[in-house]
DNA sequence: CTTGACCCCGTACCCGACTACGGGGTTACC
DNA sequence: GGTAACCCCGTAGTCGGGTACGGGGTCAAG
């Protein structure tokens, strides 16, 4: 039995929380599939499309642009895709991931430390944060 | 003895790896301080600015606007800035990259099942990311 | 069988974040 | 003391990522 609930356009953007024309968008730069088409023309989404435009946005706000969210989408195993290239690719993406996870985690302490001492009713200097993460140059 | 080691506009751009334009621009928008000028007008920057700069730089690649950056650089406790609202600012901030940090952290477990699952040759589905994501919805 | 909400498509426009250009002054090296 | 490399400033152009518009077809409720 296939899934008869499919969704509109607007149905679909509106449960991603983005906008029809933002979907279309997408759908230009091949982020998501061209979807079939009702006799009248209409784009009739599976509900799980829905993920992939969250995904989308989400991947965007980790600082990904669109070309590397179209390639974190595009990795996938079978008949026609070797398993070697999307491998490494993935380790690529994994090694970008590690990158970004370890600057959010230095700036979290720094942010950690400039509450407490808030708290502690310490003055700050001219820039604490920068001063946090100050020395933490792992890039001789 | 102030540090006569000053920097013109292009030895900060080399330094911090961005273009000359790039600093003005930062410096229009009110990321780096106006420094002082020489007798001829030419910018004088402190060595610490080379910080700053690759601050904003990987900021960004975190997913962060330059304009949210702008508050991330202005989180200090002096006479003028009462403490309470810089912790609350501070506080929002951690839960932001708490948030990402959150995010990356499931990208990051999706890509390694991807790559085990190229390991062992078993090929996966449409598009193994999402799948590996889906039902971690934790926004209801 | 009309009316309002939705969909189609194409094109044009907008915003954030740069990037380039053009005309002129400055510094440093040979 | 020339000349190449750098700096000044202002304005304009570019690019990624949307957003809006306009003219037209479609669908469901009343």
């Amino acid at each position: 039995m296939p899934p008869s609930d499919v969704l509109t356009i607007g149905a679909l953007a509106g449960a991603a929380g983005v906008g029809v024309e933002t979907v279309r968008f997408y759908e230009r730069k091949g982020l998501i599939p061209e979807p079939p088409r009702s006799p009248s023309g209409y784009r009739q989404y599976e509900p799980a499309t829905v993920e992939r435009v969250r995904f989308i946005r989400r991947a965007q706000g980790l600082g990904f642009t669109l070309a590397e969210i179209a390639e974190l989408l595009d990795l996938r195993i079978d008949e026609v895709a070797a398993c070697a290239p999307v491998a490494a690719q993935a380790r690529a993406k994994l090694e970008q991931v590690a990158g970004k996870i370890d600057e959010l985690r230095r700036m979290q302490a720094a942010l950690e430390r400039l509450v407490e001492a808030c708290e502690a009713r310490q003055p700050t200097g001219e820039c604490p944060i920068l001063e946090a993460l100050e020395g933490d140059d792992r890039s001789p």
